[in-house]
RNA sequence: GGGCCUUUAGCUCAGCUGGUUAGAGCGCGCCUCUGAUAAGGGCGAGGUCUCAGGUUCGAAUCCCGAAAGGCCCA
């Protein structure tokens, strides 16, 4: 006996109890311990920040990370599913600095590092027993208890590693960078603190003019919105491109200027101008000029054209001022050129003493003085004020500049080739990702600037000596014992314990080693976990290399530039290989209205509330279905109750009908008689083989859509069309050849789904697999979990039956159609139903399938529609995909010509797979019968419905028989409702009495037999006076009826 | 400002390398069936396939612009 399953389903409740069932089994050990031997399966866990409570967004990510870990054990492989917590960082620092109070970093080091970072180290777990909680709830299966954890000393210590390997590859080096700086703060401010202080001001908006070296009065035309910034300029950058024109005004033709061709009327408007010539960007490049100042000394080459993409032409003249000090790009170029850096302000905004006339003045006060000297010497070509959006310090509203700052680099831009080489071998879903905004983040790699200036994170491990200069980068506890002689085993490796860490100097021997200020970009943390988790190389080396590239990681498509980069950069540069093969980057969830979710709009959605109303397999599979897992997508609760809705409960309730029945009938599997499957049988076991075949694929594809759905339209198809033509099979009694062939084939399927959605449903499919599988067979396996997963058979995938199939559903569909045009009930059985099909390969499918067409149709029998049959007529349907693809631009005569064609001898050949010769322009074509469709229509005498080719026609003639056998089935709908109103199991036996009016007692008698076995009705009497336990009285087709029923207690 | 992606029915999505009258599910209205079902079946309303050009015998699909939204970068 299988455990009795109710039709209603309380998902939550199971869901907890399949929870409860697995921790006490220990389930997830098992599966994974249970593979400990296979060939490992690698998955590499993205580490979130416990620091914030996980929201809906992270439930996406998770179920997807759960599915594939979850496939591959079941197909046999090792899964080490090793989770990770990303601990350090700015975040988790401002979290602490708002607990305190404190808007300013100096005093966090008034109120002392250790203190602060003591305090980070708590926040970064602050909702760590939340996150437990609902991964688990989830079943999200990932082992905390083994949880790599970024601050921890083994872990910082990979880091420093790796960080020494790349030094020593000379691959880490010191540099500027340019940032967001408030002079008045004395610090750089993070994006997430300039993106807060954006407000329109007014600025100067001037155009000057250089003179070119070497052509007589020739200058170039140069904009900028910064003039305190060009004493510190050192070249002029055009687009390679971009077309660039030597001009000169009617007005004063002697001077010549350089500008972007079509920036010349946003620069001279409506002035006549003489064009000398026009050069692309790329000709003027090494062009030198006059510098506009010089009050710094040069110590490398400068001044002259450069070429750069970024240069625009939507303002300016198209020739862009370059400092390097002072811009993002500017600096980038400055790489590219090696042009000199020219700092020209100091920490406090001011100009420092070498820019004579302004030293000691903020740099911003002195634009009027810069435009007035230039105006004076003549240089000024335009000076106007513009208002634009502008940055500002959002503590104290300073304008903030963009200063170049000393800075640790990794210099990426080595291995550049390399990164986007390695990358063709990683399979992106999407596609797109791997050449389009990957494959371009990498051909515009940059070096990656890894210090910051900041405590809570892993320190850079690079000393300095105070006296030479002498740079040394350790890379072990070890190295820093043997350097300062002590042992620094229980050294805690963060700030400000290795800030007190010096040794002498191995190189002037006299000097102090000091360490540098900088801690490092938290990304760099979590790109080092493939080895940092392992603390490699310091142990478990053969972990390590065995888990070594992963086969599959996925996060949200935002990480290309975070995790997905510094994972691959790292590896590149330690191993010269891809750490990752796969991987699935997924969309981010809206809100119903399609709005990024915010806490400050309040349309955040709780991952509780959701998973408590529908649970988390339906929430799963919301997820998995809904769309691409790259799309954003927009998340309401009410879509996840729509899953429940027409999938999971679409199952649940085949389940129940099929334990209900087996019960019954004391079925198992293997019992019983030997099965004799009918066609629809085979039709199910073919359909369920094809589906095995399309969800393997789907999953050794890294395809969620090919996973999943086809699993929802095989259920509906299971449940809609098998189930409901096979109900009769199982409730008759006995127990023959092609009962057990029912059961046998409903079984497996469900047995099969359950496998089949044990990675996606895992609480479903455990349910399934529990009931059907474990409770009847001792060697099964103990949770679906550690199941098998289903091979196919290519052998039962029956093609043709499954196409023949979907005609005989089409078919009946047009049926019921006919019947609801007729008004005739299908209570009323009629005589004939006729169809019609489009081609020659369809038509064996009514006389092959006319047992499913007559029971659902409720008919006495069916036939084809021939071509003989005068009334219907026939309509010839060129198909313009054959013909068009044959015929090119000769198609549409070809088709004139078939619609011309006499329809009903050519629909008779068409039908019979013979072709039909036309002839266009003198010229003879045979068309075949694939490449047109035949429609029939009927002309009189049915009622028909039609679609496309396919047509059902109805003869709705009643015959005496056929009414009273009508008369019959709503006897026993009565009786059906009664039983239930009563109460009655599905099978107690009654005794039926009854009263009825004369004609319908006489179809009551000569239908008997019916009544009485479809009502499991063992007396069946008229009575003057019908009594029972229930009773009910009912008019219909004219005729009074009066029944009454007992039940009977069977011995 | 640049890059990548998305845009098809009220909602969520399919529509393969161009090819029949652009589909499905949900929702809505009407009808119907029911001893598995919170269901099933049928009919119907609902679409300028975001817009504008172009290529083609033929464009939701290919090309070129534009708009709106998302993500990343500046």
């Amino acid at each position: 006996m299988f455990k009795a399953v109710s039709s209603k389903l309380d998902s939550v409740a199971l869901e907890e109890a399949q929870l409860k069932f697995w921790k006490e089994k220990e389930i997830f050990k098992k599966s994974s311990d249970c593979r400990r031997d296979r060939k490992p399966f690698v998955m590499y866990e993205g580490p979130p920040t416990a620091n914030g409570k996980p929201g809906i967004h992270h439930v996406i990510g998770r179920v997807y990370k759960d599915m594939f870990p979850r496939y591959k054990t079941m197909r046999g492989y090792w899964v080490d599913r090793r989770g990770g917590w990303d601990t350090h960082g700015l975040p988790v620092e401002i979290e602490v600095e708002k607990k305190l109070g404190f808007t300013n970093k100096s005093q966090i080091e008034a109120y002392g590092i250790d203190k602060f970072n003591e305090l980070c180290k708590e926040s970064a777990f602050t909702y760590i027993q939340e996150w437990e909680r609902i991964t688990e709830r989830i079943a999200y299966w990932v082992d905390f208890d083994r949880a790599y954890i970024t601050y921890k000393n083994e872990y910082i210590e990979s880091v420093w590693w790796l960080l020494k390997t790349i030094w020593e590859k000379d691959l880490l080096y010191q540099g500027y960078k340019v940032v967001p700086y408030c002079p008045r703060c004395g610090t750089p401010l993070s994006d997430h603190e300039v993106s807060q202080g954006y407000a329109d001001t007014e600025d100067p908006s001037i155009t000057v003019r250089m003179k070119v070296l070497d052509e007589e009065n020739t200058w170039l035309l140069v904009w900028t919105t910064t003039p305190w910034t060009l004493p510190s300029n050192v070249a002029v950058a055009a687009h390679p491109e971009v077309d660039y024109a030597l001009v000169s005004t009617v007005a004063r033709p002697e001077e010549r200027y350089y500008l972007a061709k079509e920036l010349i009327p946003q620069v001279f408007g409506e002035e006549e101008l003489t064009v000398h010539k026009t050069v692309p960007g790329s000709a003027l490049e090494g062009k030198r000029y006059e510098p506009l100042f010089k009050f710094m000394p040069l110590k490398k080459d400068a001044h002259y054209i450069v070429n750069a993409e970024y240069v625009t032409t939507s303002d300016g003249t198209g020739l862009v001022h370059i400092a390097p000090a002072f811009g993002m790009d500017d600096m980038e170029v400055s790489k590219v050129y090696d042009l000199p850096v020219l700092i020209t302000v100091n920490d406090d905004g001011k100009f420092v003493d070498e820019v004579e006339p302004w030293a000691g003045q903020f740099v911003k006060h002195a634009d009027p003085d810069i435009i007035k000297n230039l105006f004076d010497r003549g240089l000024m070509v335009k000076s106007e004020r513009m208002t634009h959006n502008y940055p500002f310090c959002w503590r104290c509203k300073t304008p903030l500049l963009y200063m170049a700052r000393p800075s640790w680099f990794i210099r990426t831009t080595a291995v550049r080739d390399r990164l986007v080489e390695i990358n063709q071998d990683i399979n992106w879903i999407p596609e797109h990702i791997k050449d389009g905004r990957f494959g371009k983040w990498l051909e515009n790699n940059i070096d990656w600037a890894i210090g910051r200036n900041r405590y809570w994170a892993t320190p850079l491990p690079m000393w300095i000596c105070e006296d030479c200069g002498h740079e040394h980068c350790v890379g072990s506890l070890d190295e820093l014992s043997q350097l300062t002689g002590e042992d620094q085993s229980e050294l805690d490796m963060h700030r400000p314990y290795v800030d007190d860490i010096h040794f002498a100097c191995p190189e002037c021997k006299t000097g102090r080693m000091s360490r540098v200020p900088e801690v490092i970009d938290v990304w760099f943390d979590s790109g080092a976990m493939p080895v940092a988790q392992w603390h490699y190389p310091f142990e478990h080396t053969d972990e390590f290399k065995g888990q070594y590239p992963a086969d599959f990681i996925c996060e949200a498509i935002d990480q290309t530039r975070g995790w997905f980069y510094s994972l691959l950069a790292i590896s590149t540069l330690v191993f010269d290989s891809t750490c990752y093969e796969n991987v699935i980057c997924y969309g981010h969830i809206l809100d119903g209205e399609g709005k990024k979710m915010s806490k400050h709009v309040g349309n955040v959605v709780n991952p509780w509330d959701v998973i408590n109303k529908h649970g988390a397999d339906a929430t799963r599979w919301y997820m998995y279905t809904a769309s691409p897992p790259a799309n954003s997508r927009n998340f309401s609760i009410e879509l996840v109750g729509e899953v429940l809705r027409t999938f999971t409960l679409t199952l649940w309730n085949t389940y129940s009908f099929f334990v209900t029945y087996a019960n019954l009938d004391n079925w198992k599997p293997g019992s019983g008689e030997v099965a004799v499957y009918s066609d629809l049988d085979k039709w199910l076991l073919s359909s369920l083989e094809s589906l095995v075949r399309e969800v393997t694929e789907g999953f050794d594809n890294y395809d969620v859509i090919a996973a999943t759905r086809p699993i929802e339209a095989f259920v509906d198809q299971l449940s809609n069309w098998y189930l409901r033509r096979s109900r009769r099979r199982f409730w008759k009694s006995g127990a023959d050849a092609d009962k057990m062939a029912a059961y046998e084939t409903l079984y497996k399927a469900l047995v099969t789904l359950s496998k089949l959605l044990a990675p996606t449903m895992p609480f479903l499919a455990e349910e399934l697999y529990q009931n059907l599988v474990v409770s009847v067979d001792e060697n099964a396996f103990e949770s679906v979990h550690l199941a098998d997963w289903p091979e196919y058979d290519e052998s039962l995938i029956d093609t043709k039956l499954n196409y023949d199939m979907s005609v005989v559903m089409k078919l009946a569909s047009l049926g019921h159609a006919a019947r609801a045009k007729s008004s005739v009930k299908v209570r009323q059985p009629l005589s004939e139903a006729a169809f019609a099909v489009g081609s020659a390969d369809e038509t064996d499918v009514v006389d092959k399938f006319a047992d499913i067409l007559e029971d659902e149709l409720n008919v006495k029998s069916v036939s084809l529609l021939t071509t003989s049959d005068d009334a219907l007529s026939y309509r010839l349907n060129p198909l313009p995909k054959q013909l068009g693809q044959k015929y090119k631009g000769l198609s549409p005569k070809i088709r004139q010509a078939i619609l011309a064609l006499p329809a009903r001898e050519s629909a008779e050949r068409f039908l019979s797979g013979q072709s039909v010769t036309v002839s266009v322009d003198g010229q003879n074509y045979d068309i075949e019968p694939d490449e047109v469709e035949v429609i029939t229509e009927s002309r009189a005498g049915y009622e028909v419905a039609a679609d496309g080719a396919y047509l059902a026609a109805l003869i709705t003639t009643l015959t005496p028989e056929l009414i009273s056998e009508g008369m019959a089935r709503e006897v026993v709908r009565r009786v059906q409702a009664l039983r239930k109103d009563a109460g009655l199991d599905i099978a107690d036996r009654i005794r039926l009495t009854y009263a009825a009016s004369p004609r319908l007692a006489e179809a009551i008698e000569a239908n008997r037999d019916y009544i009485t076995s479809e009502t499991l009705a063992l007396e069946l009497e008229s009575s003057e006076n019908p009594q029972g336990l229930a009773s009910a009285e009912d008019r219909f087709d004219e005729q009074d009826i009066i029944i009454a029923l007992e039940k009977v207690e069977r011995e």
